[in-house]
DNA sequence: CAGTATCCCTTCCGATACTG
DNA sequence: CAGTATCGGAAGGGATACTG
């Protein structure tokens, strides 16, 4: 186990708690992790983004991808095409998170079953008894 | 690479994003991963994993810990001791997603400030002319 | 200690319309 | 195609007071 320490890597155990978490913010910030893990496949161009993703509005596909232009995770690169182009990619920074994010998002799918299961159970639990 | 017809774990490549899309959801409740983190190094009280989170309100870290039992990732045991003592733990499910979870919050513990960094620069490209 | 209940403000996010 | 601008509702989240 790493653990430098001048970089202590294991989170919880320092106080960069807040900014740490300022950071995950972004990730849950609904759609960048979706995001991500479409551009980690390959660039992307606006609309192929839209079109995979599902249920997003340009709005909030703009926003997710100008949020991850500012944080160094992807580049926007505009083709002057005739209809004009613009490709999204992730950054070796992009890249490099879409790792743990594929990851976790993986652990998802695998245990989505696992997990509706348990909420399903939990609620009937704590079924509102009949007036 | 695992990807069985009757379970495609490659996120994006599939018709799942939405309900994935919602668990993500739950781990982005800007203190969910900070508290599973906090529980995988071991079980903790309610007050104590308070202190250790550190700037979360009683109200949120209830939410989030209710939320986390509802998804099977902890359990929570009283204690009847004289002044009541309530543990919380992960359980096998939360344990398994504290992995990846860890994963992540190491991987932005470590490039915290390449990305703070990063933000700086673009946000001063990006500075508003002076009038 | 370990919560629950309220109040209130902010941010998120979606829908729509418009532009180059 | 790839955005920007504006609006409004919904949800997230903090502070405080109260309870067992």
């Amino acid at each position: 186990m790493r653990m430098p320490a001048t970089a202590p890597s294991q989170p919880g155990t320092n106080p960069s708690c807040q900014r740490v978490n300022q950071i995950l913010g972004r990730m849950g910030d609904k759609w960048t992790i979706l995001t991500i893990t479409m551009l980690a496949q390959q660039p992307r161009r606006f609309n192929e983004l839209k079109r995979l993703i599902g249920g997003i509005s340009q709005q909030m596909l703009t926003r997710t991808l100008k949020a991850l232009e500012r944080d160094g995770m992807v580049t926007r690169t505009v083709h002057p095409t005739v209809p004009p182009q613009v490709e999204y990619a992730l950054t070796a920074l992009g890249g490099s998170v879409s790792l743990p994010l594929i990851e976790l998002a993986t652990w998802v799918v695998d245990h989505l079953d696992q997990i509706e299961m348990h909420r399903a159970l939990h609620d009937h639990e704590a079924d509102p008894p009949r007036t």
